[in-house]
DNA sequence: GTCTATAGTCAGATAGAC
DNA sequence: GTCTATCTGACTATAGAC
């Protein structure tokens, strides 16, 4: 990786991002160094100084922009049938999971190593997508074709749950990424009381 | 916490393993250092290396002990009907999980820091939970009281499920144990396919 | 924008006294 | 079993040359 000096800013600024969000998501945010991300991007420690002020930002920075590429991804259709409104969440959801893993692993794993203010930002995004999914299910009550006791309670674990793909999922493993959304429907139509 | 000199091998041992599972968890295994363990001991970083080789094999005994209680505290009970076996798991599950969260997460984030070997052995341990898990959903189906299109990735979304409530879940919040306990047995319930 | 060099701090682990 | 002292190496961040 290796390289002379030299002038690309266009290329390095993104580079440093790619690195630094797939080290964090393998190795943890305290056990990455500077100088790892330098050498994975091919520059030395002090030339990351110019693209984020401290590592921390560099964190925050992946987080929030996740947070904000996956709110402004979804899109919901209020005027849909709340039941085709939760398929298309879930497959959305399993979707960005599957394509941005170290992301998504990044955004729920490394919240602690952010500062208070940083985490609370967060936070509120985070909030933002959590009620996109509850605002389903209140409809879902609402129209009759879902009965549920909690839906603050079901939209944490239809989360945790649809989330938790990330984590076992390997392509190329028995279930191809189609299959794996089609037993999900199943099984979350089944939580939010519509059954067959 | 600072302290003279003598000799409490007792007190010491546990309190080394509780602090170290309180630092590691809040903090991050690479972001704690053995002097941070120490000071909360009351001792000096020197004396942890008494109760353990290295810093590696304090999280590795801390995670095994964690699974090995799991696995040795859930009594299962074959003879019983599924949907009350499932009802005693998923109640199992959720209360050990906020008896103990910090090992809880230190079990499902830190396995990244630990020696291939080490991480092989934790996931065979893991395995052999997951597995008590899907034996009982096997059985429901054969009894007929169940229906799901995959038992291997109904348990993995069911754990995942469970295991996030210790994220959200506030002593003293909206809810009490028993409510958060009756409620995700619904939502379990209905993904299973037991419909009421 | 990137380099080299370095300041200043802190880490894990060990040795030997008590 | 615990202490003090220390070795050795790595870390973040900055300064100044190119």
């Amino acid at each position: 990786m290796a390289r002379t000096q030299g002038s690309r800013a266009e290329i390095t600024g993104p580079a440093v991002r790619d690195a630094a969000r797939q080290l964090f998501a393998r190795h943890g945010f305290a056990a990455v160094s500077m100088r790892q991300i330098a050498a994975e991007v091919g520059v030395q420690a002090g030339a990351l100084y110019a693209y984020t002020p401290d590592k921390q930002a560099l964190l925050y920075d992946l987080l929030r922009s996740h947070m904000e590429d996956l709110l402004a991804a979804w899109h919901d259709n209020p005027a849909a049938p709340a039941l085709d409104r939760l398929d298309a969440f879930l497959r959305f959801h399993i979707q960005t999971s599957l394509e941005r893993p170290e992301a998504v692993f990044l955004s729920y794993m490394e919240l602690r190593n952010l500062t208070p203010e940083n985490r609370r930002l967060i936070a509120d995004l985070r909030r933002r997508y959590e009620d996109a999914l509850e605002a389903i299910l209140i409809a879902g009550q609402a129209q009759g074709s879902m009965s549920m006791p909690d839906t603050r309670l079901t939209t944490m674990a239809l989360i945790a749950m649809l989330t938790g793909v990330a984590s076992w999922y390997r392509e190329g493993g028995r279930l191809d990424q189609d299959r794996v959304m089609a037993v999900y429907g199943d099984l979350v139509r089944g939580a939010v009381g519509a059954c067959p």
